[in-house]
DNA sequence: AAGACTCATATTGCATGCATCTGCGCCTTG
DNA sequence: CAAGGCGCAGATGCATGCAATATGAGTCTT
């Protein structure tokens, strides 16, 4: 039946992969509306692929948490309030305190530091420039995840990892979920100064062992991405600028 | 084909269950030994329901983390280090003290904290007998994981709760995996009155709004199992009493 | 006119068929 | 006798068939 392959496909998990990441973007462009039920015939129309990728991959995005089992049975489309936002960013900034604590604790020696130290330089060469281009922000944006990526290895803990990642996969709680919103504001170079001013400080941390210290620093630098959360649901225009605005439930905004 | 049902199943996901719960019961009774491949038609034949619900079925186990995907497709049994255990434990710990932060933050009222208040009073009733039979031990047990779920409800936030719940879901990371080794050892009534101290403590701290002493408590209380762990650990036979032992790649403790 | 019931349709969950690929044993050969 | 290649059995991943059930429209009743 779907025969029609332009290209050669590799890999096993080829048409769960593609089904998942179809049904992403589906979701995360507000195609689907929240509460809305996924149906699986519809989604084999638009993915091309069969029912049984759709459902191992619908499966996945439960676990994602960004569908969840319908009461009778299917998927739904799941929405999420700004206090689900926020709080699945401070359940980043926790693990990540976690982790930083646990880095510092290993007294890692100055080579296991190494490839920190060289993301945080080179952060400062994106960020000390007097302005930021569209460019500077996506260097900024990768560095950045390289930097927390190294920050959970730095833990040593793979355990510890898997639960940041699984953190991390929340809907807005990436890293880099709000930095994109920085490029469009004219303090946004101040909140990467900011941003990185926490990274340094949070390597001198964990360099010195001061477990309790780089616990704090890590979770408070999380807690940029809470301001600009906020900021952003204040005016809420911006939040069209995010990919997946739609799926916000709004009015339900925490003090 | 396996139409040989002897009572009505009811439910839709009855089948994935069956075989999630039958797979669970198969790898931490270590039929299954860690490194194996879980051999789908094996499974068939074992558990009685067709392929399709099995896959799901260790695709749940996958994020669970009893199975992992193996290089060339399927999935292997996963092993753990005494190290996987302890961080499993402390990120549940973690995740336990920012829910216990939460809650003191949002300065619970009395009768919101009643639940808690007749868990801890039920739990003296159970701690404070001098000698502690079986039952009193599974009492514990009940107890024990009522108090955990009231914390986290307490945190007021789902996102919160669904983490908790996830890292509760790691072998030997639930709060109550090893109470049952108490019951087995001399010093075990002297455990639970420490946790059952904690526990009030924690309500205490909670009812005060002192978030930062929550939390400490929650990660303090946590760490209570990781004692339990070492302990087992040190005591190469208590293992065998534990119902995951066999998942234990053991000559990696972790100083 | 509003609400409840019924029936046709669509969808879900499970079972199974099929092509491809991995891994293993056997045979051949140097 | 050892090493390498070949072939086969088994397993995986995807597609699809099938029965049970929810959904929604249309109709009938009050």
């Amino acid at each position: 039946m779907t025969r029609e392959r332009v290209a050669e496909d590799e890999g096993r998990g080829m048409q769960v992969v593609r089904a998942q990441q179809g049904l992403r973007e589906l979701i995360l462009a507000g195609d689907l509306p929240p509460g809305k039920r996924v149906s699986e015939p519809a989604m084999v129309d638009r993915l091309g692929v069969s029912r049984t990728p759709v459902r191992l991959a619908l499966e996945r995005l439960a676990q994602e948490g960004l569908v969840a089992p319908g009461a009778t049975g299917g998927f739904v489309v799941r929405a999420f309030t700004a206090a689900d936002l926020a709080d699945a960013i401070e359940v980043r900034g926790t693990l990540e305190g976690l982790a930083a604590r646990l880095a510092a604790e290993r007294r890692p020696t100055a080579s296991d530091l190494a490839p920190l130290r060289d993301c945080v330089a080179a952060l400062d060469g994106v960020v000390g420039r007097p302005a930021l281009s569209e460019a500077d922000f996506d260097a900024y944006v990768q560095l950045n995840a390289f930097f927390h990526e190294e920050l959970t290895r730095l833990s040593g803990s793979t355990v510890v990892a898997r639960a940041i990642e699984q953190a991390a996969a929340q809907p807005f709680a990436s890293p880099s979920a709000f930095v994109q919103l920085h490029a469009t504001e004219p303090v946004g170079r101040d909140t990467l100064v900011i941003a990185q001013d926490q990274h340094r400080l949070l390597l001198e941390a964990i360099g010195r062992g001061e477990g309790a210290r780089a616990a704090a620093l890590a979770a408070e630098h999380a807690r940029v991405a809470q301001r600009r959360l906020r900021a952003a649901l204040d005016d809420g225009d911006r939040l069209a600028g995010l990919p997946a605005g739609s799926l916000l439930r709004l009015a339900a905004a925490r003090a």
